[in-house]
DNA sequence: GCCAACGTTGGC
DNA sequence: GCCAACGTTGGC
């Protein structure tokens, strides 16, 4: 079971637009980026990841479901372009900052703090729940 | 608002 | 195939 990290802009699309979306999530279309195309095409349904607004606030805020594995991008003409779906599972229940995060050891390795670019990341199983444990949120 | 980091583009 | 120029992202 791998991780992931979603970013997103709040202001353009954020975690209450997620949730309101409902258990058939959405589509997370607009990725023009490989590596971060490679990690959706990387998912599986049913697996977890975090969703960090990006900007404002510069937290994790929630956790998100696979919905959908890799399909083409319906805002895409262009067929080497794919996404997941996904869906809100649950909120944190305390945020992490990305100023918490680059003062926790665990978490010194985690592509969030060393690479912000890039929109969808992996997150490896001891950062997940390093995560989790900042949050006092338990395991989906 | 600035700018560093990064990815992409296009001329050679 | 290299690399300079350019555009974008996102933290500060």
């Amino acid at each position: 079971m791998a991780y992931w990290l979603f970013k997103s802009e709040p202001n353009v699309f954020s975690w209450d637009d997620l949730v309101a979306k409902g258990d058939r999530g959405e589509e997370w279309d607009g990725v023009r980026n490989y590596q971060a195309r490679n990690n959706m095409r990387a998912m599986k349904a049913g697996e977890f990841g975090l969703f960090y607004h990006s900007n404002i606030g510069k937290e994790a805020v929630g956790i998100v479901q696979v919905a959908a594995q890799a399909h083409p991008d319906s805002t895409s003409g262009d067929p080497k372009w794919d996404c997941v779906d996904i869906r809100a599972v649950k909120p944190l229940a305390r945020p992490v900052s990305l100023d918490r995060a680059k003062r926790e050891p665990a978490l010194s390795g985690m592509v969030l703090v060393n690479n912000s670019r890039l929109s969808v990341q992996p997150v490896t199983d001891g950062e997940w729940a390093a995560i989790l444990a900042l949050s006092d949120t338990e395991a989906p």
